[in-house]
DNA sequence: CGTTGAGTTGACCATCGTCAACAGGAGTGG
DNA sequence: CCACTCCTGTTGACGATGGTCAACTCAACG
């Protein structure tokens, strides 16, 4: 039986937990996710309800138009959201990164599906429970509506690119956009991850593979990046940032 | 002078108004917006902050990046709402129709330019002023945050749009989407008023003024509209919503 | 009437999609 | 260990959807 790691002893009494498990007081996302709303004990109120999951590749978190019964905080990997058409068309509307919260809109039913790119570490929370926190907590009303007005600012920043940009001007704002986003979890990147495949980048900018898979060599040829494994370096980040600007 | 109009006499005293003006308990589209949440006494308090506007079409509201020192609830008219790139390329990122709400964000700079497309009557309320209302009624930023995870709903069925939707398809659900809201606001209707310009609905479905022009001349020739003077009847919905179906 | 601006229509063209072939890596089984 | 398949990604040839450019109509307005 291994012991009680170090970091663990240490944390006040009124929160208990499982062994082994690390609070949310510890977590790397909390100042970024939902969570920065709260005190202490409020967080180990969040704590009992919160429930730690894991999802390998390619699992779904949750089903377009199901029930939603539950809402996940993601703490770790990549998750792709997405609307699919009946003949099969897909347009992807997000990836959430860690401390992206999924579940803002408290509907009753999922507006888009979720399934994880790589392995998802997430706390889940039942809704129910969480909209009970919510009715007095109104601080953690606003957060959440912070969060939400967010989601759609990058979502009508998102409709420019899709409506008015060349497929160029696309790749290159995704690019700069998970940039600009990874940096905010893991400190400034010069090599983007990119975890997911090439149908996904193009099911989100609106293009083919085709047309991404040639946009990115181009730019390969034109020494704006290096295409690395599951990412790419960006040599000219100037460049790159002048294609989302013009 | 004119005399107070029968309909004002009997309205309680608690809710002193100018002179002519008609109060929110009388509005129209107080249920279509975040009113609906207060009571009739908060009714009084929100209708103290709030100014009557008027705007003439072409007239903005606001734009892009300044100040956010008003947000304003559209009472009638046609708002377009857009975003500008520097090389004069523009999105429109929606229409806010009577009973729509714009400043839902609470950020202090406006995320995109407003103006209307024809006459306008907006209550406007400094935005500090609602901000204090909020904070001491949780039910009214409860309110405030369906209707803004509603809007990133929209945004994301619109993302859709403009990402996966041929030329055909991206008009069709304008027309549907029109008619929809109409409906909501004015009850059932067969002929879809609109009011914006060619280059308006071009800007908003990722498209040319040409190509829509040929589109709805198409449907027109095809006998599934009619086009009218700042509208279109639609002779046959159903062709219409398989459309934006498929 | 002349001017202006919005809308329509046609001819032509470019960007991006389609279709197809191929390369390379991972996993599988002989 | 090697052949085989499978899957993802790349590259090329070709084509279609929708964009560009231009001419024209028509209504509004002076």
């Amino acid at each position: 039986m291994p012991a009680v790691p170090a970091e663990n002893r240490a944390v006040r009494p009124s929160c208990s937990r499982a062994r082994g498990e690390v609070g949310c007081a510890k977590c790397k996302i909390r100042l970024l996710s939902v969570c920065a709303a709260l005190d202490e004990n409020e967080l180990c109120e969040l704590e009992a309800l919160a429930q730690q999951t894991v999802f390998e590749p390619k699992k779904t978190l949750f089903i377009q138009d199901e029930p939603a019964d539950a809402i996940y905080n993601i703490t770790d990997g990549v998750v792709r959201l997405y609307k699919l058409l009946p003949d099969g068309r897909r347009q992807i509307i997000g990836f959430a990164l860690p401390g992206n919260f999924l579940g803002l809109s408290m509907a009753d039913r999922y507006g888009f599906s979720a399934d994880a790119v790589v392995p998802v570490k997430a706390c889940r929370f039942s809704r129910e429970g969480f909209s009970n926190l919510l009715d007095d907590k109104p601080h953690l009303l606003r957060r959440l509506h912070e969060l939400a007005t967010h989601e759609l600012t990058l979502a009508q920043d998102q409709m420019v690119v899709l409506g008015r940009r060349s497929a160029e001007e696309k790749v290159a704002s995704l690019l700069i956009g998970l940039r600009d986003r990874w940096a905010r979890v893991n400190g400034v990147v010069v090599t983007v991850p990119l975890p997911m495949s090439r149908q996904d980048i193009a099911d989100f900018l609106g293009l083919t593979i085709e047309t991404v898979s040639r946009t990115l060599t181009r730019f390969a040829r034109e020494k704006i990046i290096l295409i690395v494994p599951d990412g790419v370096r960006l040599l000219d980040p100037r460049r790159m940032e002048a294609l989302t600007e013009a």
